[in-house]
DNA sequence: ACTATATTCGGGTACGTAAACGTATTGATA
DNA sequence: TATCAATACGTTTACGTACCCGAATATAGT
């Protein structure tokens, strides 16, 4: 530990070197009025000479204002426990950044339940918030909501999925289509040319099947862009409950007997695990998410591969990035693809989500 | 943005409940002496009666302490430009660090040579640092290098490979047996019985045969916990340039005929990609780490998986540690374990290193 | 020329903590 | 008893920035 040398290049010493008060220095800085042309530029200049970087700790110390940021996400359900993994990560992200004067209010919308989100966006509108991290599930309201938030002069950031005209801060989340892809060059490796593929969409009408049909978008370009042969079988399970699940898979299974890998496009690929070890049937089992149930499966052997995209990292690396352009001001990438990674029984263990 | 409600849990808070100055509640705090048992007891009890949290941002500012912080690592060599990687990370946490007073001093040596490792250490020591960042390639040289360090109490923490007896603050890097173990997990999906597994290690006898030991034992046990019966061929390469290289494949290549899958131990992997696309060999090729060199012949096809772990963020996690434990005590984890992540030609393009 | 108003600027205080320095009290020693 | 050191505590300045308030100056209107 040494003692620091003087600081040679905060507002003081351009103050000095200009022969104003630090005052009018600040009042350049900060693009306020009144300073005459004359002496703006020449703080202008002695600020570039000096490279100067306001001192963040000493900036926000000064400032008396408390920033309030919300989040908006699906509530964690019954049928999924996705979305405990996105509010973990804004939990850390709230616990760093409280110190420094930040308030985050959490709001919770039911993913089966439009007018649940609506009404969680009315009730935060009125609050008035600085700055927004979203989850838009249903696109049309989403929209709605974010083009109210732009009026207002409200940032926001979408994670997980993005929205069509986005005006957003910043997007971060899947890259759907290319994780479809990815998932088809996996399955290219394991399959001979006669098998047969078997797609899985497992989703009610009212959730976002936007994520699900890019994903199978993209599977099947592979295919194509790779003129494979593989014989892929399409199967949509409407009904979310096990028994139906059962049902559907249990006739696609007898209606296709050569049926060697099933790629399940959603974190409900547990479920059909559940049918596959129930059933012993021999096959290839990839899906998306690294959820309890499906570290379980994939630790028995009966899921193969699981699709992840760091939904943790989405609600920490979202609400930072609010927190750092309305705080410093920094700017945030615009687009913020996950990686996307590929979980076997091996790696699980030492997956960071 | 509102203003902030006046602060009533700092040290002023303090001072007044209990009738004392500032000062003193600062001694308490910093376990100064000076202070009555009795008036120390009043104030430790408001302290903890108010939950008393200090304010990061305002006792950075107010200590006139510079921390100064060292790396050493390996340089980036013509054979091997996985250094850069970390470097980088070690670059990227620098500036985000050095606002908030703390400087970073790089140091390197030279992976094929002992002496320049000892040489760095001790140029180091005599500089006596805060904190140091430390990839221990040479084990006993290194050894008696945090022993010192341990006796001037300079914390430092490891990356890329641990040391036995690490009194280390941390060490933060893969887990190399089961980075061996998942390699071996992946090709059993790629190779039929009569399939023969060549394991290639290409490293001088000088460099740290650790890491491609425990590699190779992972792959190892994978084979042997699961009973699968894959033939292990195993070809050590001492003389890493690129003629040696080919002529030792050749001979491989000759002696066996079914070899099926290749798995390279290190980063190595393109030299023999070079030769497999000389060669047109019709082989699955399975290596490490995240270079450029190596994404080229995973997009060119040539390259089918590369196992990487993070090293950028090694470099980063490992400084920022550091930091955070000098500057604030915050606790870090004693080991960190880097994810282990699988790439292929369809998701390097969004790893992030 | 004289007020009224706008413009330009500096002084000073505040944010919460660190720590140098000063002061008062005590008790031991010569 | 005079001296001194140790102890316990308070006062004050400093860190770098934000911003209020008012003073000085310039400009305009009569």
């Amino acid at each position: 530990m040494k003692k620091r040398i003087t600081e040679l290049t905060g507002v003081k010493e351009i103050a000095r070197r200009a022969n104003v008060s630090i005052a009018t220095v600040d009042r350049v800085l900060h693009n306020r009025k009144g300073v005459s042309k004359q002496t703006k530029e020449k703080i202008t200049q002695i600020i570039d000479e000096l490279n100067y970087k306001p001192n963040l700790l000493a900036q926000r110390l000064a400032s008396r204002k408390t920033l309030r940021l919300v989040t908006l996400i699906p509530e964690s359900s019954k049928e999924t426990s996705f979305w405990d993994a996105p509010l973990k990560g804004i939990e850390q992200a709230d616990e760093e950044i409280k110190q420094f004067g930040i308030i985050v209010n959490k709001y919770f919308y039911d993913q089966n339940l439009k007018s649940s989100f609506v009404e969680q966006t009315k009730i935060i509108l009125d609050t008035k918030p600085d700055g927004i991290l979203l989850a838009p599930s249903f696109i049309e309201e989403s929209v709605t909501f974010t083009n109210q938030c732009k009026e207002l002069n409200i940032p926001y950031v979408l994670i997980d999925s993005d929205l069509p005209n986005n005006k957003s801060l910043s997007y971060i989340g899947p890259n759907l289509y290319h994780s479809g892809y990815l998932g088809a060059h996996l399955v290219s490796y394991l399959i001979k040319e006669s098998d047969e593929i078997l797609i899985v969409n497992i989703s009610r009408e009212i959730d976002n099947q936007h994520h699900l049909l890019k994903k199978e978008e993209g599977f099947r370009a592979y295919y194509q862009e790779n003129n494979k042969t593989g014989n892929i079988i399409k199967l949509d399970i409407k009904d979310t409950d096990i028994k139906s699940i059962e049902r559907d898979l249990s006739k696609a299974f007898n209606d296709h007997s050569s049926i060697k890998v099933v790629f399940v496009t959603n974190s409900r690929v547990s479920k059909v695990a559940q049918f596959i070890e129930n059933n012993q049937k021999d096959v290839i089992l990839i899906g998306y998410d690294f959820l309890k149930e499906n570290i379980d499966y994939m630790d028995r052997g009966i899921i193969d591969f699981l699709v992840c995209q760091k939904p943790k990292q989405q609600g920490y690396r979202g609400l930072i990035s609010l927190y750092q352009h309305l705080a410093f001001g920094s700017t945030v990438e615009k687009i913020y693809f996950m990686p996307i990674d590929i979980l076997t029984k091996e790696n699980s263990a030492f997956y960071r989500n």
